[in-house]
DNA sequence: CTTGATTCCGAAAGCGCTTTCGGAATAGCG
DNA sequence: CGCTATTCCGAAAGCGCTTTCGGAATCAAG
């Protein structure tokens, strides 16, 4: 198979290959007849242009890159698809690469950006999941490199994000909860330099001030994000002298925990004592009992978030593209009275 | 800030873009003292070389691409993250980048493999889930583009693949159940267009017979890889004049679907009728009852695709790269006499 | 001190495409 | 029919890097 390039078609149409370029590309100051001439040849011979000369010709790298989050744990990677899914179909519009790059420490993080950054093999950037003061913005911004995050971090003002608001989303969770009569209502949260840890964790206090009830630290508990965490965190707040009589998870994985440690202490989940958790993720459906969660809408969170970096990168100003939506309680079978 | 180029370099150091270059690049007609000033200058400002222009002087793309599955429905997600993860790990040891690319239709895909090919962005594409008849491998065999095939199809002689034996998982599943005493065993299958149903159908149908046992092509159903069409599934088996004792799926989501479904008749699962899965997914602890599953190994599977991958794009025979993995049962707690 | 072998670097071509510029050919106009 | 305005294409530079080739300078050997 002959390689078709640019000087194949121009040789074998009698055109110089500046020509067949600018026929291919719309320019108007091509004839209709030798655009389509060259158009025919093109497609007869299934050309495509090297994508690696025309991003070097044009100086645009025609490709973003999503920054998987480190430490990413098996039960929470629906998440990731999801948003892959979205950003994918977003791009492919413009016909447009998706990376998916990874580094495993927050050093290698620093690396990673600044190679994306300066050896201009991208032109945006979204990572996910900050921290409450975020190294990784800082150098985005530092070089100069348009991005988008997914979710916030404390210092939220002057770059692009698209986030859901998880406080608010945890004071109606707790609003739900005393609803049915509960008035011990545990916590369990996500390690706080996580901002949305953060904010999920401030939103629980203020629902239960805004109750009238009070803040016991007792039955507030830290956990990592994973199914195991949330079960050792529940069963230590299960065996604490005043036992809660229903538990607000961070993150349907800790939720899901959470349900195990109910049930192992004997305890019937939904009934004995009440959990919800936040994400809306497909799989609580199926637990024992059916989790009841906060729903964020992920559906097309990735293709909003492709779109406005896109936009980022045509020039559009980060700051006039921040988006914050917000999560709604889904009622499956672990919450009750 | 400056860009900082070849050329940048060079002129600072009163040398040739050249000679930086090969001093960067380690080859051995530079001297040691001046390699170091180089090194030194380059660290300094921080340079990375331009991976476009890199690549195109190469003419190798550095970079992979992962076609993602069509159709693919969210509770199977896991799979493709640990698949990216493990893709990416040993992508990055080489620098290389990994492409995400969607497609959602067969025209669709057709249409991304060849621009995948004759594009030049990318030296080697992995695809997954291949059907008995794949047109995709037949194009990428067309194009001489390198890859690896996560699965099988029907004639997979001549390409290279990574694959769990699923045939003899479902044998070893029918053993399993017929062992505790079961003599009606059911099988929810997936469309037999993708080749791994035809063989965990297979698989299944070997398993009855060895056993002594008949096919009752009434405990047969094929159903979609959901939870939703698994559970529809379910419930036409048992709702049949001969319900069976025990459900083997061919999917972990399926399964749980068909566990959903025996509950609602008022059936338990794993007392009154076993359930047996396949995929070996994290979430599958926290089903209703905990469900039973064949788990394949999909921790470095990605990692050794990568390679496998990266070992033909430099020349390796694609036959010889063809692995066969083996699933082992995970008991939960949905199976039982 | 001459010769041949080494060491080290400059020069230049090229990867395949885009894009600006200028000019020949054609058209429009009075 | 002469002149300006258009239309359309060729020529050429350039994107930032790699890599081959050749030659000047240095070295070791006779």
């Amino acid at each position: 198979m002959q390689k078709v390039s640019l000087k194949f078609l121009a040789q074998e149409l009698g055109l110089t290959e500046g020509t067949v370029s600018r026929a291919l590309n719309g320019y108007s100051d091509i004839s209709e007849a030798t655009r389509e001439r060259v158009r025919a040849l093109a497609e007869k011979h299934n050309y495509k242009a090297n994508q690696t000369a025309r991003r070097l010709a044009t100086g645009v790298a025609e490709a973003v890159a999503f920054l998987m989050p480190a430490n990413t744990n098996t039960l929470s990677e629906p998440f990731v698809s999801q948003l892959l899914e979205g950003l994918g179909q977003s791009l492919t519009k413009r016909n447009w690469d998706l990376l998916v790059v990874q580094a495993s420490s927050t050093e290698e993080e620093a690396e990673t950006i600044a190679k994306l950054s300066t050896s201009g093999r991208v032109s945006g950037v979204v990572i996910s999941r900050p921290y409450k003061q975020d190294s990784r913005i800082e150098l985005l911004q530092k070089y100069k490199m348009p991005f988008i995050v997914h979710g916030r971090s404390v210092n939220h003002a002057d770059y692009a994000w698209y986030d859901v608001d998880s406080e608010t989303a945890f004071i109606d969770a707790v609003d739900h909860l005393v609803m049915f009569g509960h008035r011990s209502i545990g916590f369990i949260g996500a390690p706080t330099y996580y901002h949305f840890a953060q904010m999920r964790l401030d939103g629980y206090r203020k629902g239960i001030l805004s109750n009238g009830l009070e803040i016991d630290e007792g039955l507030i508990e830290i956990a990592e994000l994973s199914d195991d965490a949330g079960e050792r965190a529940a069963k230590t707040m299960l065996r604490a002298d005043k036992p809660p009589s229903a538990i607000i998870c961070a993150t349907d994985t800790q939720a899901i925990g959470a349900l195990a440690a109910i049930r192992s202490q004997g305890l019937v989940p939904g009934k004995d004592v009440s959990v919800i958790g936040y994400d809306g993720l497909d799989f609580g459906k199926h637990t024992n009992p059916p989790l009841t969660t906060m729903a964020q809408p992920l559906m097309h969170s990735g293709r909003q978030i492709g779109d406005m970096l896109l936009a980022i990168i045509d020039g559009g100003k980060p700051t006039e593209f921040q988006e914050l939506r917000s999560a709604k309680l889904v009622r499956r079978m672990s919450d009750g009275p």
